[in-house]
RNA sequence: GCCGCUGUGGUGAAAUUGGUAUACACGCAAGACUUAAAAUCUUGUGCUCUCAACAAGCGUGUGGGUUCGACCCCCGCCAGCGGCACCA
């Protein structure tokens, strides 16, 4: 077997045309393949399959990737053999830390590194006979690449989307580097679960928050799964209320605040109002400690500054801790509550959030858990605005209304009276972009003292990373590209006058945002992808990938697409039609695999132990292509017998071809087709479980059968199970008469059509049952099975039947056509 | 707490989407071949009662409901998995 496959793997390697996509757009069609060049018209229906491709570790490919891209690949090649133009690309996303880290540890450059790794994945996903056209092959860490990620940067900066900001941002003091919101995981590093701490640091930030609405909205165009769709707003959050504004009171002229904004879901309930709350961060407090709000009831200035000063000493996992209780301090200032005409006092409480809304919130105890335990802690007072039957009490004009209807009174008065506004608020932040590593794709930016901050101009892109001996992290927070004064010192591209080059770099993400346009047109020197090419190629059909990147990569690819799509530079304005999730191999232990539980399975010694048509097979045997399930050595032996049978019957088939033409039977006709149909179906739908189910099924009926099928059988059979064992395809293929160009290769054959005429069948069967309870069962011609009176009838005479109906009073009959009887009887 | 998903034999899982539940595979049992084992092949395998049955009853987490008919639809509960979580 082993020999086979490298066999077969060095033909497919001499004849990458098999798998190319043709662009039929420009000028260059010397990468169209044999079948489109001697063709005159080939089906020109486009389908890109897209998997997200992987981050090269030194580790190697390993049985997520071999099970996500099989799957991938049994509907590509099933596409291609179905006459589709297919694009099914691979590429390496190998900007970041594991890199690095192993790059410092080893004491080589990371460019290194990344291309050692990425041979490995290569050659391993070849021997996996993954249909990858690399012709088309993309390196986010190549700078023929990255030139144009950092030209995106640039554009984002223009459109006044990325802006330099001092923000306390998640530092993680191990990975010496800041993480976005979304590499936080309860207070943890994502990568090393470090808990985080906080430093204000200048960082790049993009506004994705401008495109909140615009992420939401486009996900009705898309076919993406529920789950995923539902993720993605959840994580935007969107929340729809009202800014309300209320007077300080006796708050001195000079002072900058004489209002407190706050943001509400529910403005109706303002007349409940009884108090306020400020998180310690909210500009309102250094006011106060500035002395500069005056009008301070009291003046417990001290014990305001030794809580702010306490909180912002805590982590993050502290402040968040429930189970904590609530903590506040006075701040002697009150507002005015525009409904009710009180004054009300304002609090400081870190249980409100900086970040989210306008940082401060009115205190409506009795219909609010938070601000209730918040209000029964501090002995403020509570006032019902709504009574058993959710209709507003004590609320003047508001009495007597249900919710929604009050919440809109609410804001028809607030904006009356100018003091506040229908407003939407989200829990997604901007996107902290800066990263103060070395293996990352440059910012292309310059700061000039007299011009601030100045983009790269375009024609010196790309801005290449330095070779440099020294690439670790730098204790003081900076990236160690600052630490190169070669690099760093530049010319103000305005002023022409000395400058400085940015030496953070991007995340992670910024590379794979969006690498599914370079597949399109990977060798573009003038644009990142030529837009005829992508108006034929976008949006990528079927979009495979992990649910762990369901609100990362997968919204900011969104994100950056849209922005593209606003500047008119991409075609169609969401980037992937279907998003599907694959699921998950667990070790044989039923535990997630992972080097310390010692149960990690490797494709590769797998493969070279069973094949490597056993694992992929077995892979897509193993249950549902979205589900979670449990390596399983014993399902996997089933398979391989599968196979062995398969090819055992298929080779006695051969040999048994006579001179003459052998002629199938009708009932072996039947299998084959009923097959052609269930396989088919089964992959059009990823459920390549049930089609392999089905697959042995048929050649178990088969052989019982003990007859000689005809060549066309023959090849049908082959070709129905090539996506999922490519190997045992190609070589039992070949030793048939080679029928067709393309080098007789089954992977480019057509894909077997079904003769009807074998699906119809002759008799059916319908179960008679009796009061709902299934008795006997009777055959009959399926033409007939609109005779109802004669099948009725027939029922009723049925032996199994007859001893049930004797002596009773059929109620009522119940013909289903084909299906079923029931009677009704007592 | 919120959002999403799942619950079917000893096990992984099927079920044409409201029409004969348990396909396919594993495991197990018996048998064939073999000096023997492995491999391979054949047969059986939801549970209960039974010497046995092509006999009857029960059976898709649980309690109700709709329906001639429910794994499937509706309502309530229980358990598990994943994600989010002081988001006003």
């Amino acid at each position: 077997m082993v020999e086979n496959e490298k066999k077969w793997q060095e033909f497919w390697e001499k004849h990458p045309e098999l798998y190319r996509a043709n662009d039929f757009v420009g000028t260059d069609r010397s990468v169209c393949s044999k079948k489109a060049q001697t063709q005159g018209s080939v089906r020109t229906d486009k389908k890109y399959i897209l998997v997200e491709f992987p981050y090269p570790s030194g580790s190697g490919l390993h049985v997520g990737h071999a099970f996500s891209f099989t799957g991938a690949d049994v509907y590509a090649r099933f596409k291609r053999m179905s006459g589709f133009n297919v694009m099914f690309p691979m590429g390496w996303d190998a900007f970041g830390l594991p890199t690095e880290n192993y790059a410092i540890k080893t004491k080589q450059p990371p460019q290194k590194v990344t291309k050692d790794n990425t041979d490995k994945f290569k050659s391993q996903m070849k021997q996996l006979a993954f249909s990858f056209d690399w012709s088309r092959e993309v390196n986010t860490t190549d700078p023929k690449y990255y030139k144009w990620t950092q030209w995106i940067f640039i554009q984002l900066f223009k459109a006044g989307l990325a802006y330099k900001k001092k923000m306390p941002i998640n530092w993680c003091p191990s990975c010496k580097i800041g993480l976005a919101n979304e590499e936080v995981v309860n207070s943890r590093c994502e990568r090393c679960g470090t808990e985080v701490s906080r430093r204000n640091i200048d960082q790049w930030v993009v506004k994705i928050t401008d495109y909140a609405d615009k992420l939401i909205e486009g996900l009705d165009k898309t076919a993406f799964i529920e789950k995923v769709k539902q993720a993605q707003i959840k994580w935007i959050g969107k929340s729809e209320g009202a800014n309300v504004k209320f007077k300080i009171v006796g708050a001195i002229h000079e002072s900058p605040l004489q209002h407190l904004e706050i943001f509400t879901t529910r403005p109706d309930t303002m007349f409940g109002a009884t108090f306020m709350v400020v998180a310690p961060e909210h500009e309102l407090v250094d006011e106060i400690l500035n002395n500069n709000v005056g009008a301070i009831h009291e003046s417990p200035l001290q014990k305001i500054k030794n809580y702010v000063e306490n909180v912002r000493k805590k982590s993050d996992l502290e402040r968040t801790e429930l189970t904590k209780g609530k903590t506040g301090v006075f701040s002697g200032l009150y507002v005015l509550n525009p409904a009710t005409g009180k004054e009300i006092p304002i609090w400081i409480s870190d249980f409100v959030l900086p970040n989210y809304g306008t940082g401060a919130i009115m205190g409506v105890p009795a219909h609010d858990d938070r601000d209730k335990e918040f209000a029964e802690k501090f002995g403020l007072e509570i006032i019902s605005v709504y009574d058993d039957e959710e209709k507003i009490i004590n609320s003047d004009f508001l009495n007597g209304m249900k919710p929604a209807d009050a919440i809109k009174k609410m804001i028809d008065w607030l904006q009356e009276k100018e003091i506040g506004e229908a407003k939407s608020s989200y829990h997604l932040r901007d996107w902290i972009f800066s990263r103060q590593h070395y293996w990352g794709e440059p910012i292309p930016m310059v700061y000039c003292e007299k011009c601030n901050w100045q983009p790269v101009p375009e024609t010196e892109l790309p801005i290449k990373l330095p070779e440099v001996e020294n690439y670790e992290p730098t204790d003081n927070g900076e990236s160690p590209l600052s630490l190169i004064p070669g690099w760093v010192d530049t010319v103000c591209p305005i002023c022409r006058e000395p400058a400085k080059r940015e030496t953070d770099t991007m995340p992670n993400w910024a590379g794979s945002d969006w690498y599914f346009l370079r597949y399109i047109d990977p060798f573009n020197e003038k644009t990142f992808a030529d837009f005829e090419k992508m108006k034929y190629w976008m949006p990528v059909d079927v979009y495979i990938g992990g649910d762990e990147h369901n609100t990362l990569h997968l919204l900011y690819s969104r994100f950056i697409y849209k922005f593209l799509y606003d500047l008119g530079k991409v075609p169609v304005d969401e980037p992937y039609f279907k998003r599907l999730s694959h699921g998950v191999i667990l070790g044989p232990d039923g535990q997630r695999m992972s080097k310390s539980k010692g149960n990690v399975i490797v494709p590769e010694v797998v493969a070279e132990k069973y094949g490597v048509d056993v694992v992929r097979m077995y892979l897509m045997f193993i249950g549902p292509f979205d589900g979670t399930m449990a390596w399983n050595e014993n399902t996997l032996m089933g398979v391989k017998r599968f196979l062995d049978r398969f090819e055992l019957f298929i080779k006695g088939q051969i040999n048994n071809q006579s001179s003459n033409e052998t002629v199938s039977s009708q009932n072996a006709e039947v299998i084959i087709n009923k097959l052609i149909k269930g396989v088919t179906e089964d992959i059009d739908s990823f459920k390549f479980n049930t089609a392999i189910a089905k697959s042995m099924e048929a050649l178990n009926s088969l052989t019982a059968l003990k007859e000689n099928i005809n060549l066309k059988s023959i090849q049908t059979l082959i070709k129905l199970i090539a996506p999922f064992a490519p190997y045992t395809a190609e070589e039992l293929y070949s030793q048939l008469e080679k029928s067709d160009e393309n080098y007789g290769s089954v992977h480019v054959s057509e894909w077997p059509k079904i003769d009807e005429k074998y699906l119809k069948e002759e008799k059916v069967t319908i179960a008679v049952a009796i009061n709902g309870k299934v008795r006997g069962q009777i055959e009959l011609d399926t033409d007939r099975q609109e005779e109802k009176e004669e099948i009725l009838k027939m029922a009723k005479e049925n032996d199994r039947v007859k001893p049930w109906l004797e002596g009773k009073i059929i109620n009522k009959e119940i013909y289903v056509p084909g299906k079923m009887i029931n009677f009704l009887i007592s």
